[in-house]
DNA sequence: ATAGGGTTAG
C-alpha cells in the first residue's frame, strides 16, 4: 500500500500528457490509494494548470472527492478563472464557502481574474469585502489582483486606491497601475507612473516596458518611446540587441511605438531584424504605411505577410482595406471582399464597417449599403461611416433616413462624428431649418461640445442659404479659431450674395490672425471687392498673403475636401 | 503542492 502510494507519486510528479495522468487516476483506483487525498490534489493540480488544462476530467475527479481541501477548491477555481467559463469560478468560490471554508490568499488571486474576465465589479466588490474581512489586504497578490479587477472593469478610482494601500510598491503593482491606465485610455497617466517609478527606484522588466512602449505609440510621443528603448537595452533585454532569448511581445511593442509615431523608416529596419514576426508585428507596420498615406506599401507588405504563409486577420483587413480606398485599388478590395466572407467574418462590426467605408470613398454606394445591411450588431461608427459615405456623394435624403433608422435603434447615441455627417447632408441640401434643429439637439439632448467642424457645417450651410448674418455668429461663437475652409465658406457666401460689408469684416479679422491663409480667400476677396468695384480693396486683400509670406500654392480645407 | 502585470485595428 505504502509503496503503491509512493510510486504512484513520483508517476504523477514525472506526468507530461493526459493520457498518462489517465492511466495513473487508473492505478489509483486498482490499489485503493484513491481516496488519498495528496495523490487527489496532484491529480487535480494537473488537470487544471493553464498547460494541461480539462476542465470536465477534472470536475469528475472532484466530485469524488468527499471533502476537497482549501487547495483543491483553489486548483478548481484556477482551472476555470482561466478557461472559457469564467463565472464557474464565482460559483465555485460561493460553494466553497456554503460548504465550510473560507478563502485564503491563492483563491484571492484566481477569483479576481475570474472577475476582470467576467467584467463584473459588483462580484469583485464582494471578494473586496471578503479579503478586508479576512485580513488579506496586506497580501500583495491579493491587493494586485483587486487593482487589476478595478482597472480592467474601467475603475481606476478604485484602482488607484488600492494601489495606495499597498504597504510595498513592487514592480508587479507598478506595472499592474500601468497596464490599469493604458487599458482604460490613460496612456500619458501610465507614462507618469511609469516616471514616478522610476523615481522610486524599482527596477522595470520586460512587462513594465511593453506598456510603457503602448503608451508611448498611444500619445505618439516619440522622445519618451526612444528614451524607453535606450533604457530597455541598458536593462540589457532589448530584443534587437539580443535575440538569444527573443521576446516577440517586446520586440512587437517598441516596433509599434515607432511606427505609430510616424518613423516608418525606423519601424521598417526593426521589422526586417526580428528573427521572428507573428500576425501582431505585420499588422502593426502595415497599419502605419496606411495611416501615413503610404498605400501602396501597406498593399506591397501585405502581399508579402501573405508569402510568408501567414493568413490576414480582422485588424489587417482594416488597414487593407483603407489602403485599398485610397489607392483606388478597387479590384483587390472585392477580392479581399470575398475572402472576408469566405472567413465569414463580413458580419464582424469592425470589418464590415471598413469595408463599407472602401465602397462609399471609392463611390459604390450600393455595395457600401450591402456591406452596411449585412453588418450584424451595427455600432456608432457603422452607422456614421454609412451616414458620412452617404452625405459626401451628395446623397443627403439618404443620410438622413439612416440617421432616422439610427436614432430608431435607441440603443446607438450618435456622437460628434455622426453629427458632422448630418449637419453634411443638411448642408447639401440646403435645410437651414434642419440643420439648425440638428446642431440644437446635438448639445442640448446628446450634449455633444460643438468642434471646429460643427461649427464650420454650420458657418457652410447659412453661407449657402445667404443667411451669412446668423453665420457670421456661428463664427464668433467658435471655441477656437476657424480653419480656413470656414473662412472660405463664409467668403464664398459673401460673393455670392454681394455682401461686401461682411466681406470687409472678416478681411480685417483675418488679417489679425497668425494663421496663413492660401490663395483661395485671396482670390474670392479680391472677387467679391472687384465685383463691387472697390478697386483700391483688391490690394488689402492682398496684405493678407504677404502679411504671413504665404506661397501661393492652395490651402486647401479638411471640412470641404471630406464631404464634398 | 497553488498566485499578480504584456503586442496589432475604425
Amino acid at each position: 500500500m505504502k509503496k503503491h502510494y509512493n510510486t504512484i507519486l513520483s508517476l504523477l510528479e514525472s506526468c507530461k500528457t493526459f493520457g498518462q495522468l489517465k492511466q495513473i487516476h487508473g492505478l489509483t483506483i486498482t490499489t485503493t490509494v484513491v481516496k488519498n487525498i495528496i495523490p487527489l490534489s496532484r491529480l487535480i493540480d494537473f488537470c487544471t494548470t493553464a498547460e494541461s488544462r480539462n476542465l470536465s476530467y477534472a470536475k469528475l475527479v472532484f466530485s469524488q472527492i468527499d471533502q476537497p481541501s482549501v487547495y483543491i477548491w483553489n486548483c478548481m477555481i484556477r482551472g476555470y478563472s482561466g478557461g472559457d467559463k469564467p463565472y464557474e469560478a464565482l460559483i465555485l468560490c460561493r460553494e466553497m464557502q456554503r460548504r465550510g471554508h473560507m478563502p485564503d490568499n491563492f483563491t484571492f488571486p484566481f477569483v479576481l481574474k475570474a472577475c476582470s474576465i467576467c467584467c463584473d465589479p459588483d462580484c469583485g466588490r464582494c471578494v473586496h469585502n471578503c479579503i478586508v474581512k479576512t485580513g488579506f489586504e496586506v497580501d500583495v497578490y491579493a491587493s494586485t489582483g483587486l487593482l487589476n479587477m478595478y482597472a480592467s472593469c474601467g475603475y481606476m478610482e478604485l484602482a488607484h486606491k488600492v494601489f495606495d494601500e499597498i504597504p510595498k510598491w513592487n514592480v508587479v503593482a507598478w506595472t499592474s497601475l500601468i497596464a490599469g491606465l493604458v487599458n482604460s485610455n490613460q496612456a500619458s497617466e501610465a507614462i507618469t507612473v511609469f516616471k514616478e517609478m522610476m523615481h522610486w527606484n524599482v527596477e522595470p522588466n520586460e512587462i513594465t516596458m511593453v506598456n510603457v512602449m503602448v503608451s508611448c505609440a498611444r500619445t505618439r510621443d516619440i522622445e519618451t518611446g526612444k528614451w524607453a528603448h535606450n533604457h530597455i537595452r541598458q536593462l540589457g533585454f532589448d530584443p534587437f540587441v539580443s535575440p538569444v532569448r527573443f521576446n516577440v511581445i517586446l520586440a512587437t511593442a517598441i516596433l509599434d511605438m515607432y511606427a505609430k509615431c510616424g518613423s516608418l523608416k525606423t519601424a521598417r529596419d526593426l521589422f526586417d531584424r526580428m528573427p521572428l514576426r507573428n500576425l501582431v508585428a505585420w499588422n502593426s507596420l502595415i497599419a502605419a504605411y496606411s495611416q501615413y498615406g503610404r498605400a501602396k506599401e501597406a498593399l506591397g507588405l501585405f502581399f508579402d505577410m501573405k508569402t510568408a504563409g501567414l493568413e490576414p486577420d480582422k485588424a489587417t483587413f482594416l488597414s487593407i482595406f483603407d489602403a485599398c480606398a485610397t489607392s483606388g485599388a478597387l479590384a483587390l478590395g472585392q477580392a479581399l471582399h470575398a475572402c472576408v466572407i469566405k472567413a465569414s467574418i463580413h458580419e464582424d462590426t469592425a470589418t464590415g464597417t471598413a469595408l463599407l467605408d472602401m465602397y462609399a470613398k471609392m463611390g459604390d454606394l450600393t455595395s457600401a449599403q450591402q456591406v452596411f445591411n449585412e453588418v450584424k450588431n451595427k455600432d456608432v461608427m457603422a452607422w456614421t461611416s454609412m451616414i458620412i459615405g452617404l452625405a459626401m456623394h451628395g446623397r443627403g435624403e439618404e443620410a438622413l433616413v439612416i440617421f432616422k433608422r439610427m436614432q430608431e435603434t435607441g440603443t446607438v447615441i450618435p456622437d460628434q462624428i455622426t453629427y458632422i455627417g448630418v449637419l453634411c447632408a443638411c448642408s447639401h441640401l440646403g435645410l437651414v431649418e434642419e440643420g439648425q434643429r440638428q446642431f440644437n439637439s446635438m448639445t442640448d439632448v446628446c450634449g455633444i461640445v460643438p468642434t471646429v467642424e460643427h461649427y464650420g457645417c454650420m458657418v457652410d450651410l447659412l453661407s449657402r442659404a445667404g443667411r451669412l448674418e446668423e453665420a457670421e455668429r456661428f463664427l464668433e461663437k467658435m471655441p477656437a479659431e476657424p480653419s480656413v475652409a470656414i473662412w472660405g465658406a463664409l467668403l464664398n457666401g459673401c460673393e455670392i450674395y454681394e455682401n461686401v460689408a461682411l466681406a470687409d469684416r472678416l478681411r480685417s479679422q483675418m488679417t489679425e490672425l497668425k494663421q496663413a491663409f492660401g490663395s483661395g480667400v485671396y482670390v474670392l476677396l479680391s472677387n467679391i471687392y472687384a465685383r463691387a468695384g472697390r478697386w483700391e480693396a483688391v490690394n488689402l486683400s492682398r496684405d493678407l498673403m504677404k502679411h504671413k509670406r504665404v506661397p501661393k500654392t492652395l490651402g486647401c480645407s479638411s471640412v470641404e475636401t471630406n464631404f464634398d
